[in-house]
Order: structure tokens, then sequence, then C-alpha cells
DNA sequence: AAGAAAAAAAAA
């Protein structure tokens, strides 16, 4: 750590420009910060946040591109010391009378008011006047110089254009009226010189090695600065001066005073960095979920364990496995050995819902409380103080809903960093850190800066973020770069999806993040796709030494022979008979080429009956097998069938007495959903030591949602045609839980058993599946699931499962790969095109907002996010990381007849029936149970013109109704609200709904 | 016609 001596005297006129004024408006200022202090501190900063936060994985990379570790921390340093020097122009000091007043006294000219003043904000300002002087004082070139600029440019949240540098730079009237000329001139250079001595970049400047920075250290600096920023422009933590201290001294020693009292406050924690353990896969497992002795890693935890410590640390590894296999804490135990191999300082784990991220949350904080403690400089125990540089682990659940997680509100809080003026919230003290010194940190919380944090877990969306075209998605990167990042359930993603995902893996790949991704079995050539994305992006970062030869090609299944399926004569046997592919492999990058492995099989095997049921069949079939009890999962493709499916159930069922139906989809109320399913888990669940509430007769009805997640054991499985890997899904379900042998099973149901319906006619060439599931996936997708079915039906009858998944879903998704018989072919290859197309459109809307790749583009990072708001030329594209056309959330009330909002009266606890007020924001209890209110109407609803209308009436009466005090809460501005009458009706224009607690929401189209 | 999630920044 060095501390930088203090250099130089600066003129009058160059501690007369200033940085920030309070106020900003009015005749009058009470304090105000020259722009030399302010570029201090941010560099002060930047040094600090080398010297302690910033983990090895991160500078090191930076250093590397550098010239070395001193040389990287003057880098950054010079970045945060010059990021303003924009504000030392005439656009912007114009802005505060008296301080304008000072600078033309000084001899700095400027008129009274620069109305053009907004063309040059201080971003640009400062990159075009970092660009001349680069050029001028160290003869860069032009381009050379737009890139290292460009960090200067980009401090705000989105560097320049190209154009927009370019205009800037043009010798005009304008721009010397706006960005200064003559004395202004020599102020800026006399700054960025002295930035650049007080820094230790002034050597380097005029050496090579900072002219051709990679993308991705240039964006890695500039979350740097900007989180050096962000910290420098905390009044709190860096106060003013007052204003009657104009112009201030000269810089002196004070600075290191200032500094160090402003970082101790900010407190930021030290990465973690885990030791490299050689313990054996089963005593790691042992000590990190504490386990008994007795417990062995599985076969997939022994395998991963393996390979992180022999692939690239800096590389990617993807474990294909059922369920049941123990993924998780495989990668946790992967994530910490690649940790100790990269110096990362942390784990982020995404994952697909809120829901699962919630469960992850909970499991990750016990793993969090496992790690030994790292810090070697102290005796502070595990579970005690923190503070004196005892171990502490700054950890964030990060999504919308995190602030309804309760493992999440129980995490200790320290002192949250506010800022005087700007921060609302009352300031609280801090508590202490909780087990293994988890706490949230004071800093790294909120939307944008909570994933900085050491231990974060949340929504893929997280990730996906990264590689969305967006304001500051530096900082994102940054937190990103930090760590290690573990994504969960990645067969799940939509195309859509996956094109952010391949996007983000690059940069990831370009950081030398390692990246640990879980999944069921994956399409080939999708696993393909993102290990390569990764590779590419580890490619851009260091190019290979001979630079113009081809790579040889990179491919998971690049031998013919390890394609085994493909080699089958694809008509006749659907499930091939040699060279199966594994139902768990392991594929990483070694050397930057993929290797597999393929984990010893488990020992767990069943086989399961499958049949086909035409739709006026399968009821009785159903009653047939439930004849002497037994639990059975009906899953349907649309809300509307489960709906009539349940009525029609429950009234076959009606009187028995001893038959529970129940029905699951997402068009409950929020907590409705959730108590059913923790209904559903109680009820078919696994049993446990007070028992088994497992009823004798219960029948499900439910959409995709219990494919999804749900712990539960049924039965029978009655389910509509869907995507062979969803079938696999839902067929999962079945006899799962190994605590549930056959024999305790009823008799007709012993045998686990599928019966595929929602098929106008399974006889029919090719056969019809229902208009709802075409709508739904397509009919590629489920003419393909149906001739594999079929083939089964018509052979074996039975599946062996774990065995038969893999080559089922990757004969699937061979598009190369007919399936059918021969009269099928002509739908088949029609429904195949229109697949295509409708994948196409996605590609082409995902692609209308993403970010560029680590290796476009050689001119730094101007015009990195150009096209960034609202300038898509794609019909239909937005920027967001998930597909939809506006999907309509309302927040659901009770109104009386004198207009009173209450809470739904069927809500648990004490809220229940509760006055929800409209003028003012409501109590958190009251907000909680808001929250759970809530459900997203039809997507029906909300396409077209009807949808406008539905949109406009539920926003006017958002405005009558004067729901103004709700906009300055976060979780409630914006949110639409649907007030149900006594009978739970409402109206809407074209629209009738009705929320029933047995069936959820139903929407009927008038005419 | 499913389901899933969804960003306030450092001064205009
Ligand atoms: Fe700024
Ligand atoms: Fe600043």
């Amino acid at each position: 750590m060095s501390s930088v001596a203090v250099s130089g005297a600066l003129s009058e006129q160059a501690r007369t420009v200033w940085a920030k004024s309070w106020p900003m408006h009015g005749r009058e200022i009470e304090s105000w910060l020259p722009l030399w202090q302010h570029l201090h501190d941010a560099a002060g900063i930047a040094g600090r946040l080398w010297d302690e936060w910033l983990p090895p994985i991160v500078t090191r990379q930076i250093a590397e591109a550098a010239g070395g570790d001193e040389a990287g921390r003057a880098l950054l340093s010079f970045l945060a010391g010059v990021h303003d020097v924009g504000k030392a122009t005439p656009a912007f000091a114009v802005q505060v009378g008296v301080l304008r007043d000072e600078l033309v006294k000084s001899g700095l000219e400027m008129p009274q008011v620069l109305p053009d003043r907004a063309q040059r904000p201080h971003g640009l300002a400062g990159q075009v006047i970092v660009e001349a002087w680069l050029e001028s004082r160290f003869g860069w070139s032009t381009g050379q110089a737009r890139a290292l600029a460009s960090v200067v440019g980009g401090h705000h949240g989105i560097p320049p254009s190209t154009a927009e540098a370019d205009d800037a730079r043009t010798p005009s009237h304008k721009n010397a009226e706006l960005l200064g000329a003559g004395p202004w001139r020599g102020v800026q250079a006399e700054l960025l010189d002295h930035m650049a001595a007080r820094t230790g970049a002034a050597e380097r400047l005029g050496q090579q090695g900072w002219r051709s920075l990679p993308r991705s250290v240039l964006v890695l600096a500039l979350s740097v600065v900007v989180v050096a920023d962000w910290l420098a422009s905390n009044r709190e933590l860096f106060p003013l001066a007052s204003a009657e201290d104009r112009p201030l001294a000269q810089p002196d020693g004070d600075d290191e005073a200032r500094l160090r009292v402003a970082w101790a406050a900010v407190d930021l924690p030290r990465p973690w960095s885990p030791a490299q353990v050689e313990l054996a896969a089963d005593e790691l497992l042992r000590a990190r979920f504490e386990l008994p002795g007795e417990v062995e890693a599985r076969p997939v935890q022994r395998a991963a364990v393996a390979a992180a410590r022999e692939m690239d640390a800096a590389g990617i590894l993807v474990v294909e496995a059922p369920m049941g296999e123990g993924k998780t804490e495989a990668a946790m135990l992967a994530a910490e050995v690649l940790a100790a191999r990269t110096g990362a300082g942390g784990v982020l784990v995404a994952l697909p819902t809120q829901a699962t991220s919630d469960a992850m949350f909970a499991r990750v904080m016990r793993w969090v409380a496992s790690q030994p403690r790292t810090y070697d400089g102290g005796d502070i125990v595990r579970d005690g103080a923190y503070g004196e540089g005892g171990d502490r682990r700054a950890v964030f659940l990060a999504h919308d809903k995190a602030w309804l997680n309760p493992d999440f509100a129980a995490v200790p809080r320290a002192t949250p960093v506010l800022d005087v003026g700007r921060d609302e919230e009352a300031p609280v003290a801090g508590a202490r850190a909780g087990a293994g010194g988890a706490y949230v940190d004071g800093w790294m919380r909120g939307r944008r800066k909570g994933v900085l944090a050491d231990f974060v877990v949340g929504t893929i969306d997280q990730v996906l973020f990264g590689a969305l075209k967006s304001r500051h998605v530096a900082l994102r990167h940054l937190a990103l770069a930090r760590k290690v990042v573990v994504l969960d359930e990645i067969h799940s993603f939509d195309t859509y999806m996956n094109e952010y995902l391949e996007r983000a893996l690059e940069w990831l790949g370009a950081y030398g993040v390692p990246v640990v991704a879980l999944s069921a079995t994956l399409p080939a050539s999708l696993c393909d796709r993102l290990v390569q994305a990764y590779a590419k992006g580890a490619d851009s970062r260091a190019p290979l030494p001979s630079a113009g030869g081809q790579r040889p090609r990179r491919s998971r299944w690049g031998s013919p022979a390890a394609a085994g399926a493909r080699t089958v004569a694809a008509e006749t046997a659907v499930v091939p008979t040699a060279d199966p592919p594994p139902s768990s492999v392991l594929t990483y990058l070694k050397d930057g080429q993929p290797q597999r492995v393929v984990p010893e099989p488990s020992s767990r095997v069943s086989t399961v009956r499958l049949e086909v049921a035409a739709e006026d069949a399968w009821q009785a079939l159903l009653r047939e097998a439930l004849a002497d009890g037994g639990c059975a999962l009906v899953v349907r493709n649309t809300v509307g069938r489960a709906q009539d499916t349940y009525r029609e159930l429950r009234d076959l069922y009606a009187g028995d007495g001893e038959t529970t139906v129940m029905l699951l989809h997402s068009r409950f109320l929020a907590s409705d959903r959730k108590r059913r399913e923790a209904e559903l888990v109680r009820l078919l669940g696994k049993p446990t030591a007070e028992g088994d509430p497992r009823p004798h007769r219960l029948v499900v009805v439910g959409t995709q949602v219990v494919e999804q997640s749900l712990d539960i054991d049924v039965d029978l499985l009655v389910t509509d045609l869907a995507p062979t890997d969803l079938l696999l899904q839902r067929i999962g379900r079945l006899h799962r839980h190994q605590e549930r042998p056959a024999r305790t099973r009823p008799e007709r149901v012993r045998e686990p058993r599928t019966v595929v319906v929602g098929v106008e006619d399974w006889v029919a060439q090719p056969p019809v599946p229902v208009r709802g599931s075409s709508a739904v996936y397509g009919d590629h997708l489920l003419l393909r699931a149906a001739a594999q079915v079929l083939d089964v039906v018509q052979g074996s009858g039975t599946l062996r499962l774990p065995q038969d998944i893999a080559p089922l879903v990757q004969q699937a998704y061979d598009d190369g790969l007919p399936l059918g018989p021969e009269e099928w072919q002509p739908a088949m290859r029609k429904a195949r095109v229109a697949q295509g197309d409708v994948r196409e459109v996605q590609r082409a809307r995902a692609r209308a907002f993403q970010l560029p790749g680590p290796g476009a583009g050689s001119r730094g990072l101007a015009g990195w996010l150009d096209g960034s708001v609202g300038e898509a030329d794609v019909v239909g594209a937005r920027a967001q990381v998930r597909d939809s056309e506006d999907s309509i959330e309302v927040i659901v009330v009770q109104a009386d007849g004198a207009d009173q909002w209450r809470v739904p009266d069927w809500f648990d606890g004490e809220v229940a029936g509760a006055q929800v007020p409209r003028g003012e924001i409501p109590s958190l209890p009251l907000r909680r149970a808001i929250a759970g209110a809530t459900v997203r109407l039809p997507a029906s609803m909300s396409r077209g013109r009807g949808g406008d209308a539905v949109i406009d009436h539920l926003e006017r009466l958002a405005v009558e109704l004067d729901l103004e005090a709700w906009q300055r809460s976060p979780d409630l501005a914006g949110q639409l609200v649907l007030p149900l009458d006594d009978e739970r009706r409402a109206r809407i224009p074209g629209w009738a709904l009705t929320y029933d607690r047995e069936t959820g929401l139903s929407a009927e189209r008038l005419a």
C-alpha cells in the first residue's frame, strides 16, 4: 500500500474550478468543493479499492494489461483522478452564479448563461479533453486516446457515441465556447498533469503499455471509477468546504486524513480468499454442509470437485445431471476450489425464479457459515464480532421481492452508508455480523450495488443484465467479475434468454470468471454453444500466439461416434441401442478445449409405464387406477384447461367424502398460490418424523407450475402432451421419493404409470395436439414428443429412468434427425419451419438491445451502448432480458360500497380485511399483504388494441383514485390495482373478471 | 392459449 506524496502546487485558477456546490441552484451557496479536491478524493478511493477491496481475480487482469501491479493501481487512480476534468469547462462552471463569477474574476472567461451547455455534458467534455491531452502531451494516436478516454466519457453510465465525441473534438465556435479556449485549456492541462504526476501515471502514459488495453479491462476500469466517484460524491464521507473558504488553500497532507476517515466509514469488507483445499470430495462435502461422518459424496459431486481441480481455472464447467444427484452442493464445492485457484472474491448463484432464489439463499447462507475463516491477522472467533479486520462476508439476495424474504431480513445489517440530502432513509445503528461473518453491507446494497457483495443469490436476470445495453452496465460487470458465477437450472431458458446468456458468458470468459452451470440434460448443440461462447470471450482476452492459425473446432459432440444416437436408423429405433448419451455428464474447458467426463452411473434406476389416452377416456382410467386410493397429478398446458379439468374432477368425486381435488396454477394471488404450494408439499412431500399426512386419495390438477421445483411425489401422472424434456420433468414427480417404496403405495398404482393426453386424436397421422398446447409450445416440439411417446408405447411400453432421459432429449432437439412415421413428415416439416421462424424472431428481438461482445470494436467503450435507449429498429424489441409482451400484474383489493380498499379478507393474519389507505404509504405489514395480493392477468388481456384499453383503464383508475402517495414507495410505485366488488368480480373494458378462491382468476371476454 | 422477471444513482 503506497501513500502518494503531495506533488506540486496548483495555480489559483486551477484551485478555483469547482466540482460541487450546495445548493446547486440559487444565488447564495452554503458550501462547495473544488474540482481538485474531488479528483484527489476519487483517486484516493480508487487506490484503496485496489489495495483492500478488489479481489486478485480483478486486479490481476488489470495489472497484466497495464504492466504490473503498481501500474494497474496507477491506471485506476489516474482514471478516477481525472474523471470529472470535464467540469473545468464553461459548460459546467456556468451553472452556479457565485462560483462562475469567481472564475471569471480569475481570468477564466465565460458568459452569464450558456443555453447550449447541455450539449456538452461534463463526461463527454472530459473525454475529449483527455483525448487531446494524450495526443499532444504523449503522442498517442487518435484511436488510442479515444479508447482510454472513453472511460472518462462513460462515468455517468453511458459512454458517448463516436459521433458525439467526434463532434465535440471538431474545432468550432461552439466547442470553444462550451469547452473553453485560451486559459481554460491551460487549466485543464494543469489539472491533468497534476493528477498524472500525483497518481504515478505520468511516466507510464509516455510509454506504450496503456495504449491498447483490451475492452474488458477498460470496462473494469470504468466500473472502479464509478464506484470511486459514487463514494467520493457522498457528502457524509467527503464533506464539502464552507462557501467562505474560496479558493481553498493549496492541496496538502490533509488529503490523506480525509481519505482515511472516509474509508473507515465506508468499511467495505476485504475479499473472501479461500485456501486451496486438498480435502477429498467426501470430506469437503461433510465439512461444508455439516453432514455426519458416514455421508459420502455422490458421483456427480466427486466428479465436479475433480473437474474444478483439473479444468482451466478461468473456465466453464457444465454439470448435466438428473434431479436428486446433489448438483447444488457439487457446484458450491467446485466454486470454492475455483475461487482458490483464480482469486475470485465471492460467489454469485443465479436461478430462474424468485422462489428458487429464496430457497437457495437459505442454503448458501448455511454454506457461508461453514466456510473456515481466512483472515490471518486477528483472533476473531467465527461467530463473533466483525469490525477489526475479522472475516466478514457481505451477502445479498438480488431480486425484486427480496424484501419479503425472511431469511434475508434476518441477516444482520451494517450501518447504512447514507448521503446527506440524498437518502431519505433514517440512519440506523448497525448490528454485528452473524454466523460465519455474514452481514449485509452498508454500501453494497440496493438494486445496483447489492450485487457487488461477496455472496449473492439472485435471479438469472442479474447475470443476463450484464449482456443488456443498459446504464451502468460496467458496474454489473464488476459484480460478476469479482466472483465465481454459478448458474442453476439453465435448461429452463428459452431462445431469447439463451441469446443473453451466450453474450454474458462471452464477457465472463473475457474476465476469466469461473462459471459453473447446472442443468438437466441439455440439447447437445446448446451445451456446445454455451461452452463456445465462454471460450470465445476467453480468446478475446488472450489471443492465441499463432494469430492467423485456425483454432481446431471445439465440439463436445464433434466426432460421429460420440453422437451415438445419430448413427442409428432414425425411424425405427427411438431409444438408441449403441453408446447412448449418459444421464449425467460434465463438460469443461481444459487448455481451451472442451472435455467430457461421465461420472459413474447412479444406482437409482426405475421404470415407468407410458401410455396414451383420448381426452374422453382418461378420467375413467384415473378413477379406476385410484379405486383403492392413491395420489395423482394431472398436468394441463393452459390455465383454462386446468380450471375446467379441476371442475370436472371435483364433480366426479363430489360426495365420496374421501377424495381431495386440488388446483394449482399461476393465476392465483401470490399468497394464495404460496399457501397452496405449501399444502401440496405437506401432503405429498417426504414423510416426516411426526408422521405422514399423505391423504387416502388426492387428485392435483395443475399447469406447468408443478413441473418446477416443487418437491412432491405422486403415484400416478396424467399429462398433456408437451415437449420431451418437460414431459420428462413431469414424469420426475412420479414415485419420486425413495422414502416411499412401492409396497407402501396402493396396489393399482404400485407401478409408476404415466398417461399422456391433450391430443385430439392419437390415431390421426400425425396426431393433432389440442389448440392450447400448440399455442404454447408450437407443433414442432409437440409432434416430435408425440413420435417418441408413441414409439415407446408401441414398443416396450416402458421408460427406464434416468438412462432414457438423455437420449430422448438429444433426439428431440436434434433437428437433423427425423422422427415419426413417413406420413407425418410433411406436417412436421411445416411445423419445423414455423418453429424456426419463431426462434429467429425471438433471436432478433433479443439482439436489438444486446451488448456487443468483448472482442468487437477497437475504440474502447466509445459507442458501446449506442442504441440503448429506445432506438431499436426491430419490431417489438424491448430493453429487457426476458421475452414478453406486456403482461400486466395487478394488486387485487376488495372495494366496498364506499370505495374503501381492503386486503382480501380470506388472507392469513391480522391484516386480512384491513383497510388499505390510498393517501399515504401503507404500513409495512400492509405492504407485505399487498405484495401477496398480486396476480398476473392473462396474456390475452394485454395484447393488441384491447390490451391498450385494459392498461388505459387501470392506469386511469390509479389516477382517479389518487395513488400519488404510493409512488414514493419503491414496491408500490407504478403498480396497477384491480378492485373487486363484494362478489369478487371486476369489469374492465371488454372483460369480466372473477376471482374464485378455489379456481383462481378467470377472465371472460365480453362480446 | 404457460411460465418466468422486471434497474433511482452520484448531479440535470
Ligand atoms: Fe461526474
Ligand atoms: Fe465525480
